[in-house]
DNA sequence: AAGCTAGCGGAGGGTTGCCTCCGGATGCAA
DNA sequence: TTGCATCCGGAGGCAACCCTCCGCTAGCTT
């Protein structure tokens, strides 16, 4: 997403003097907290009171909700998306797993957020796109080295996993093992370990 | 839950009078299209409006918006429950196949509501051992058989169905492919089929 | 260093939803 | 049928939030 493809229109609204792209950065980090403190529908004046600005500087940077919401998101699919890079010298199978285990890390707490963007967003569809770029690769080595099962697609393992993180799990451990689990299903009839 | 165990005290509030218990079921019907519409933030005067009664009437039965919550969400529960009965009498993975796939059909629409009874309820807690005391015997009886693995809980199945059913699947095919992998997941090493 | 202009803050008007309260209606028991 | 306890509806006060608007501040350029 940073080097290759359109940098999406969301971005092009960054602001050039240095104070308001300081405000403007704020103002990401502060909704980023406030939704995933109280999900979707947080106050746009507490969002503008997090970042210390006023509520007008809010307005103008992300004219409404929406606006806001989606860069955020951007944001956050940027940073999962770069951090897919170098895991392609590790095994195949070992690859797909750990950047799944990254997926779920980041979409754990973006619930609120995908909820609201999952219905007519372009900007939606566009970071999916982002994020199968960045691991169906993975998956295609895995499939083409015969540890992960032919008869199913990118998406199918995406909806698995993403699906996973939105039940809250006690511990950690109950996490990683239902994964485990999941990604046992993932696995060709009779793949070698 | 019908039979079973102390009815829950969110229905000892159903009213007596006949013009009464109309109203509060109309509320509760009303109640669960307008939180499948529009989420958790749904409007309650809206509720109202949708039940053909006054607002006053709404917050007679419910004094909290959480009262009305708890109560469309027992409901809900107690019908999945109900539809347990008479699976002992397919083989033990079939059994459990067919109750997990209700279990999806549950979840599907109930995301908003769970999202929030998750924090802090014992009505949830007291929902949740309704739902396994009907489902866990299933699970049990397929490991006995040997058709699933046994270092798992049934803890751990309802997670990782019910996260499934929180990703809105394009086509009800993928959703069951995705819920194959799933369950395949569940296979003993080396299950017989 | 001085001016220009992008950017700032927050007061305030408008809207929406929450919840209370009470005069009137109505089911039920006798 | 009659009386009364229960229940009804919705007006209205209150609070929260949305968003606009404009006088002031302070980066950036020359």
């Amino acid at each position: 997403m940073t080097s290759a493809g359109q940098a999406p229109e969301v971005f092009a609204r960054r602001p050039k003097r240095a104070d308001a792209r300081r405000n403007y950065d704020a103002l990401i980090t502060a909704a980023r907290e406030a939704f995933a403190e109280h999900g979707a529908a947080a106050s746009l004046e507490d969002v503008a009171r997090r970042a210390g600005v006023g509520i007008g500087t809010l307005y103008r940077n992300f004219p409404t909700r929406r606006h806001l919401f989606e860069a955020v998101y951007v944001e956050e699919v940027r940073e999962l998306c770069h951090s897919a890079e170098g895991l392609a010298e590790l095994p195949p199978w070992d690859a797909l797993v750990a950047w799944l285990h990254r997926f779920v890390a980041y979409v754990a707490t973006k619930r609120a957020l995908a909820e609201q963007l999952l219905h007519d967003s372009e900007i939606f569809t566009s970071c999916r796109t982002e994020i199968f770029s960045a691991g169906e690769p993975l998956m295609r080595r895995a499939q083409a080295a015969g540890v992960v099962r032919n008869d199913i697609g990118f998406d199918d393992v995406v909806r698995l996993i993403s699906g996973l993180t939105m039940a809250q799990f006690p511990s950690p451990e109950q996490r990683d093992r239902v994964l485990g689990v999941a990604l046992d299903g993932l696995r060709p009839p009779a793949a070698p370990r």
